[in-house]
RNA sequence: GGAGGGGUGCCGGAGUGGUUAAUCGGAGCAGACUGUAAAUCUGCCGCCUGAAAUGGCUGCGCAGGUUCGAAUCCUGCCCCCUCCA
């Protein structure tokens, strides 16, 4: 395939760059971020909508979609774009994740994955070769490697078994990809081990895939680490080539991993926390459940232009929160993912202009991001049930 | 007028002699959510004191009584519901 990338501008203080994705279905401005649409929907946003807050490129689920409502299904319905009514770019992840996340209900072994559905019990089996052709016949613009997450608590010596797994079925992936004109990004791995990091980017480098993610972070880890593990990877990646740090997306976290030049972000918190009552503004994040918006005549977060913030009151997402009235999934939905666009949008901006250090620190002094040790507890709770 | 059922914390509703400040829901007050098994999960939730632990007070319709001990047993009263006249 030709180079589906290029680097537009660089910032001189550090390895933070903007630059262009040019896709089967369309040109996609980095840094950028695509919100999740597992199951082929960006909960609670139209394609009409995610078009007018500025996404560019969704991501969604090999897994999901194999299992319901089947690959070839969607195949049959004109592939995953038509099938969505979404015409811009998609990238889809492998399940590689789920490996991860439906643990419980999984086994490894070389060959691949074994996993239970968890929607009827049903057994299924995921390889490597099988993930890309599922992502090919879906119509992917980028796809993902199968790789294999390991959990945060597992010892060394289990995040190297899965890292090498990881690295090999990166190979099988690259050797059955067919549809060349659709880039195939590899996976970094390594857990939290900084070695692990380096020897896992330098050996997904040397494959020569054109885009490589960053997997296995902002999982239950110390955000120091997080960084490091960053650092590691780009370090090791091919200047000239997208970074993906998978599954980040707070804020906070896009700013910081810009700054460590990262390309592309995707996270289901943005949409998420909307959908749970929290809601992003340029002072940190905010329950909308809580008493004091109940009588706030006032829109969310005053620089912030999107259709929720332009058209209604605190009070009235706060009314329609505790109602569990179905507009508010929507309002809130819009107005997380548009905060979320817009810092990407000054980012972006602020780097061709070679001023992205100020944006940063601006950003940083009037954003407050969660509490690290309320965080880190409380994900530790959520793993752990 | 007669017969039966019932009155528990903001609401609903368990509990029928001690481990009950009182199960559990809901509401309320906060917190979390990062390649979505997530419109979900967690904590607090009588009053006073306190950061918390602790301590003190009040408490299961009302008033008495039995008992070492009562939301739970007894007596009287008040109120609500159903059926019969």
């Amino acid at each position: 395939m030709s180079e589906h990338f290029r680097v537009i501008g660089t910032s001189s203080g550090g390895p933070a760059r903007a630059g262009e994705l040019i896709l089967s279905h369309g040109r996609v401005q980095t840094p950028a971020f695509m919100p999740v649409a597992s199951q082929g929907t960006v909960k609670a946003a139209g394609p009409d909508d995610l078009r007018t807050i500025g996404t560019e490129m969704v991501l969604s689920n090999t897994y999901h979609l194999y299992l319901r409502p089947g690959i070839q299904t969607i195949e049959g319905l004109g592939g995953l774009h038509r099938f969505m009514g979404w015409n811009g770019p998609v990238l889809t992840d492998s399940g590689g994740y789920q490996v991860f996340s439906l643990a419980r209900l999984r086994q490894v072994t070389e060959e691949g994955v074994t996993f239970r559905s968890h929607i009827d019990g049903s057994e299924h089996f995921l390889t490597p070769e099988l993930a890309v052709e599922y992502q090919e016949r879906l119509g992917s613009d980028i796809m993902m490697v199968l790789d294999e997450c390991p959990m945060s608590t597992d010892d060394v010596v289990r995040v190297r078994e899965a890292t090498e797994r990881t690295h090999r079925w990166a190979e099988r992936c690259l050797r059955s990809w067919r549809k060349r004109e659709d880039p195939l990004y590899g996976i970094v791995q390594g857990g939290v081990s900084s070695g692990l990091r380096r020897d896992s980017a330098r050996v997904l480098a040397s494959m020569g895939f054109p885009g490589f993610g960053l997997g296995g972070l902002s999982l239950g880890e110390a955000s120091q680490q997080t960084w490091d593990m960053v650092g590691e990877g780009v370090g090791q990646l091919p200047q000239e080539k997208p970074r993906y740090l998978m599954g980040v997306g707070a804020p906070d976290d896009i700013v910081r991993g810009i700054a460590c030049g990262v390309d592309l972000f995707d996270s289901a918190l943005p949409t998420r926390t909307a959908r749970n009552g929290a809601l992003f503004t340029q002072w940190g994040r905010r329950n909308i459940k809580n008493d004091e918006f109940r009588l706030r005549d006032e829109p969310l977060d005053r620089t912030c232009d999107c259709y929720t913030c332009r058209h209604f009151s605190v009070a009235y997402l706060h009314h329609l929160f505790r109602c569990k009235e179905l507009l508010f999934y929507r309002l809130a939905t819009i107005h997380n993912l548009r905060f979320v666009f817009r810092l990407l949008e000054q980012a972006r901006e602020a780097i061709l202009k070679d001023d992205f250090a100020s944006f940063e620190r601006e950003f940083f002094n009037t954003y407050q991001p969660t509490n690290e040790e309320v965080r880190l507890e409380q994900k530790r709770r959520w793993l752990g049930r």
